[in-house]
RNA sequence: GGAGACUUGUCCGAGUGGUUGAAGGAGCAAGCCUGGAAAGUUUGUAUACGCGCAAGUGUAUCGAGGGUUCGAAUCCCUCAGUCUCCGCCA
C-alpha cells in the first residue's frame, strides 16, 4: 500500500510510474487524494466536537464534585446534541476511511527506476545467463517419465489421496526432497539467516499484511471452519512476524529463512504448463526474507540475487537471471529478479526463484517500522526470495543429470542424500 | 470441551467512574558529578491522525470490537489470548 501523503505530493510522477507497470486505473490516484482530503475535513470536524464534549464533561465533573448539581444538569443537556452529531460524523468518517482504504489497496507498488518497460514476460531483461545449454540425446526423458521409471515420485497416487498437483515422493525421491531442504537451510544459516519454523495456516490479517488479500484471495486454500488460509509461501507468516513492530535501526537488516510447504490453488492453469512437477498445488520451498533500511534495500536485493545464483551454481544447474519488466512484476514488488533453470529434456526455462524488493509497500500495510536514535519511526523495506522452490529444481536435476546408468545427484547434495545416483 | 483467575507503556507494576496518556520502579538517552567509570543526581523517554513555519496544540488508543454514561483503564456484552484445576489426547 502506498502512502497517501506521497500520492498527494507526487501525483504526476506516480501516474507515470504506474503506467510503466501497465496499470490501467490511474484515476484511482486522484480518487485516493480526494478521499484523503475528505477524510481530513471530517476528522477535523469530529475532533472539534469531541473536544467540546470533553471540555463539558470536565466542567460537569468539577460541578458535581462541588455539589452544584443543578448547574451540572444544565451542561448535561448541552451534550446531548453534541453526542448525536459526533456519532453521525464518526460513521461517515469510518465509511470514508474504508473507501480510502479500498482505493489504496487497488493501487500497485511503483516500479523502481531500473525496471525495464514492457508488458509481457517476453520483455523481461536477461541480465545473466550461465552459458551454453546442455544437450541431451534424443532418447532423453522428461522428468515425469523419469519419476515413473525410477519410482521416486508418484503423481497418480497423489491423485488418489488428494487430487492432481499433490504428488507422493517415495524412496530416493523423498530423500532427495529432504536433502534439498537441508542443503538450502544450511546455506541460508551460513549466510546469516535465522531459521524460523512458522505456522502454515495464517489468519486473514496476515494475508492482508503481505498483500495476498484481498488481491489473490482465490489463489489460497481457505479453511472455512476456522477462517484460516493455507500459506502460498513462507513469506506470509515470516514477514508478518514483524507486523506492528518497531525495530531498532542497529538491528537491521533482519534476515530470516524458513522451510515450509506451500499451497496454491492455481486456478486457471492448465495444459502442459502443469505437467509433472512444473506446477503443483502443494510444494516445498525455502524462503529468505530480509527487513532492511530503505537506503540499503537495493544493495540487499543484489546480495540476495547473488546468494540464489550461488545455490544454482553449486547445484550445477544452467540458469539465467531476468529483471522483470514493469508489466510482468507482481502487484507489491518494486523490482524483481526471476531465476530460471533450464530443464533440458523439456527444453524449457523453469522459474525457481523470484527475488523482490517491496520497498515500504508491504511495510506500510504491516506497520513494520524502524527507529533511528530518537527519530520518529519510519517504514522499513521488506525483501524476499525463494532459495529455493524444490519441484522445478528436482525436475531440472532429474532431466539434466540423466544417464544410461541413472540420475546423477549433484556433488554438493550427496552428503545430504547419502547416495549419488538414482537407479 | 467444562470451571475459575487474569490481559495496563520497552519491562515490572499501581490504578473499580471525574485534569489518568496513565502513580511508582527498572531500563534507555542527555546533563551534572568523576582523572575515567560505578554510585549519586537532574531532565527526558508511546503511537497514529489533524492543525501550526515552529514552540505547541486537538483527537484517538490501558488485549480486540461493541454498549452504558455528561464522563470509562475502571461498569456491561461479544471475541481472542494467558494461567490454574478437571476432562481428553499425539
Amino acid at each position: 500500500m502506498l502512502l497517501t501523503g506521497y500520492l498527494r505530493d507526487n501525483q504526476e510522477s506516480v501516474i507515470e510510474r504506474l503506467k510503466k507497470k501497465n496499470f490501467k486505473q490511474i484515476e484511482l490516484v486522484s480518487q485516493a487524494v480526494e478521499k484523503d482530503n475528505e477524510r481530513k475535513k471530517i476528522q477535523n470536524q469530529l475532533d472539534e466536537l469531541l473536544a467540546q464534549n470533553n471540555k463539558l464533561a470536565e466542567q460537569i465533573g468539577t460541578l458535581m464534585k462541588s455539589g452544584l448539581k443543578e448547574e451540572g444538569n444544565v451542561l448535561k443537556a448541552e451534550t446531548v446534541a453534541l453526542k448525536e452529531k459526533s456519532k453521525e460524523l464518526q460513521s461517515t468518517l469510518d465509511e470514508c476511511e474504508k473507501d480510502l482504504h479500498d482505493i489504496l489497496v487497488q493501487i500497485p507498488n511503483l516500479p523502481y527506476e531500473l525496471v525495464p518497460h514492457g508488458t509481457t514476460a517476453e520483455e523481461n531483461e536477461v541480465v545473466f545467463s550461465s552459458g551454453a545449454l546442455p544437450e541431451l540425446p534424443a532418447e532423453a526423458l522428461p522428468h515425469w517419465e523419469l519419476c515413473a521409471k525410477y519410482d521416486i515420485i508418484d503423481f497418480e497416487l497423489g491423485v488418489k489421496l488428494t487430487g492432481a498437483g499433490f504428488p507422493v515422493y517415495k524412496g530416493k525421491g523423498a530423500k532427495l526432497q529432504r536433502a534439498l531442504i537441508n542443503f538450502f537451510l544450511e546455506k541460508a544459516a551460513e549466510a546469516g539467516y535465522l531459521e524460523v519454523q512458522p505456522p502454515i495456516l495464517v489468519n486473514a490479517q496476515s494475508g492482508y499484511g503481505t498483500g495476498q488479500l484481498p488481491d489473490k484471495e482465490g489463489q489460497m486454500y481457505y479453511v472455512g471452519m476456522d477462517e484460516f488460509y493455507l500459506i502460498p509461501t513462507a513469506e506470509v507468516p515470516v514477514t508478518n512476524i514483524y507486523r506492528d513492530v518497531i525495530i531498532k535501526a542497529e538491528d537491521l537488516p533482519i534476515k530470516n529463512t524458513a522451510y515450509t510447504p506451500c499451497f496454491r490453488r492455481e486456478a486457471g492453469s492448465y495444459g502442459k504448463d502443469v505437467r509433472g512437477l512444473n506446477r503443483l498445488h502443494q510444494f516445498d520451498k525455502v524462503e529468505i526474507v530480509q527487513i532492511q533500511h530503505p537506503e540499503k534495500s537495493y544493495q540487499t536485493l543484489e546480495e540476495m540475487r547473488e546468494y540464489v545464483a550461488g545455490l544454482l551454481n553449486e547445484l550445477q544447474l544452467p540458469y539465467r537471471t531476468l529483471r522483470l519488466c514493469g508489466g510482468d512484476m507482481s502487484f507489491a514488488s518494486a523490482m524483481t529478479y526471476d531465476m530460471e533453470v533450464y530443464s533440458a529434456a523439456q527444453k524449457k526455462w523453469l522459474e525457481v526463484s523470484s527475488v523482490s524488493n517491496f520497498e515500504s509497500f508491504q511495510a506500510n500495510r504491516l506497520k513494520l517500522r524502524f527507529r533511528e536514535g530518537n527519530n520518529k519511526p519510519a517504514l522499513a523495506h521488506t525483501l524476499n526470495g525463494s532459495a529455493l522452490a524444490l519441484p522445478r529444481i528436482v525436475a531440472a536435476i532429474l532431466e539434466n543429470n540423466q544417464t544410461p546408468q541413472g540420475i546423477m545427484i549433484p556433488e554438493v547434495l550427496v552428503k545430504y542424500t547419502g547416495f549419488s545416483i538414482i537407479n
